[in-house]
DNA sequence: ATGAAAGCGCTAACAA
DNA sequence: TTGTTAGCGCTTTCAT
């Protein structure tokens, strides 16, 4: 169909090395730089990337794999690292693998044949679904929002202990003794820091430490809205709660809905995540937030640094073992205010 | 790095074409058949599909361009989407345009050179941001949500039309006369779609028509939100309002929230695409909802039976003056029943 | 059924 | 600087 290079090269009458210099960025004498691109406009040549990424041994594409693109926050993420990623000349493939360590491991080996130059993850499970592969075969992976002990990798974390910690002082302060807590799997990282970060926190304020306030939620929204009716059933004199993720939030305030449980007079909320619906809830929700678009840049701009520098570094960037130096970035939350939080007399 | 066929040619003592046969579902003696499988085992020998798509001009990758990943409708259908034609072995592209003619324009022809072997696209504006390309060159394109005049190809539309209709229709049987409606921008086929179904519900039921009791909202949280400032401004004594896509619903219950309205008692909603939203809502919104499983199927089984069956119909399925048959199939919406619409006495 | 060989469009030595 | 040439890993005639 287009024309290909020797088309060009038969136009110009120059040799094929001379277009290949010129098309990257090598030196052309000027005379020819300009019939080159003249015989380009007319030919309507455009390089063959599967040629090149062939001969090239790259792709120049990344592979993305996540636990649920409807997911909002991994949506922003996403979207937002497509975009940095794409700038640079680098294609996407995102393969959703629905939280399933299978679908998972089988989304990696998927992009592991498409022979993409790296990976941004954000891994299912406790286990390597293959990440390492790549590592042995020199291929940047970039895990985001999770952390994977036996995979050297960059990654690039939230402070997520810091942000729970953070939520439940707030709490305490504004009189809440009995604060529940609606919790990911123990599964996933991000669910474990969150844990630590509450129970550190009850116990530096003296808040009530019991076990069965906190619930386990599994991230989802009717995970969400059955933790929050076992809490308020089991303790119905506790004034607080603190949900840890969009979905549980959503799922929370379903169930706070159906029971008729009035927020923030007999419950005061802490939600995660998405301060859209935080705005549109009544009342407005207090949540955490995370920074998603400093997420992405930072795992893209990670990636293409290694990417990029990779030719010049090949070895330097080794030492005696083979082993890369790998960088783990922690970015702080935030927290947005709402009037999901009563003060307490006391 | 990996085994090629030359290596297992090698080790088998098998000709080249004999292992490509193989590896294509050709014919192959039983004996081997084994020995093929054997060093394949053994050498850990995977298909280059690079390297395969160089030859056949054919890289088992569709193009997904979309307005915004992080819009839950939207992500729905990629991810369904894109879990199909990754059983059928294509990897997908997704470009974000956020909305954007020119970022638009980009994506396309990103996905162009990448030389993606077909398209699924929601497109933002009303002009072709090159698609028309992608059918001169004999490559599937199929547009969903949205349609456009001039461009040839397959669609997979919802009945936004009736849907709206529909929705207006139970709010008038509720008691409804004066109602309000968000619409998204005029530039946007299910927009305008979903205005004519408005115009027509009231047009026939009796209802206020009011040009004024028409506001756009953009598709937007904060043009959701706006709108019903303004709505309610100019129309304090309008009974119900109809929001016409998730990012407005949302916006316009953070307005409602604000203006301390009481829903339903001194205002109805519907609401549009997100159930769980609607659910966590108090009260439970009534939504127009949209078959997101479905659209995705319908467009990821049309784009494989188009790129399956090309080889075999290449010229059977042109007439005369090489134009394809093009195929719409538009779907139902659905509606689930929420406590935010009042049934008035009268 | 199998093998030999050409070539997809590009890059990268190596010469000139 | 530019041209020549040899592949990258695969598919595909065309013989055998």
């Amino acid at each position: 169909m287009g024309a290909t290079m020797k088309d060009i090269a038969k136009r110009t009458g120059l040799g094929l090395a001379t277009i290949s210099s010129y098309l990257n960025g090598g030196n052309v004498r000027e005379k020819n730089r300009i019939k080159i691109e003249e015989a380009i406009e007319e030919l309507h040549f455009e390089v063959n990337e599967v040629a090149r990424g062939l001969k090239t041994n790259r792709t120049k594409t990344i592979g993305i794999v996540i636990p649920e693109l409807n997911n909002i926050f991994f949506a922003e993420i996403i979207t937002e690292a497509e975009d940095i990623l794409r700038s640079h000349g680098y294609a996407t493939m995102i393969c959703d693998c629905r939280s399933d360590a299978e679908r998972e491991k089988e989304a990696v080996e998927f992009l592991y044949h498409r022979r993409v130059d790296g990976l941004i993850v954000m891994p299912t499970g406790r286990t390597d679904p293959g990440f390492k592969r790549f590592v042995r075969a020199g291929k940047p992976v970039v895990m985001i929002d999770r952390k994977m002990q036996d995979v050297p990798c960059d990654c690039v974390l939230v402070d997520n202990k810091g942000a729970a910690r953070d939520a439940v002082k707030r709490l305490v302060r504004a009189g809440h003794r009995k604060i529940g807590m609606i919790a990911g799997p123990d599964n996933v990282y991000t669910a474990r820091e969150r844990l630590k970060g509450f129970q550190e926190a009850v116990a530096e304020m003296d808040a009530v430490a019991d076990e069965t306030l906190i619930t386990g939620g599994n991230y989802t929204i009717a995970g969400g809205a059955a933790a929050m009716r076992k809490l308020y059933k089991m303790h119905p004199d506790m004034t607080a709660v603190f949900v840890t993720n969009y979905e549980m939030t959503v799922g929370a305030m379903m169930e706070i809905n159906d029971l008729g449980i009035r927020v923030p007079d007999e419950l005061s909320v802490i939600g995660f995540d998405n301060v859209d619906f935080a705005k549109a809830s009544v009342p407005k929700l207090s949540i955490v937030t995370q920074p998603t678009a400093s997420i992405a840049r930072a795992a893209a701009d990670n990636l293409i640094e290694r990417l990029e520098s990779r030719p010049v570094n090949e070895k330097a960037d080794e030492d005696a073992d083979g082993e890369r130096m790998t960088v783990t970035v922690t970015l702080k939350t935030g927290f947005v205010e709402g009037r999901s939080v009563k003060t307490m007399n006391n």
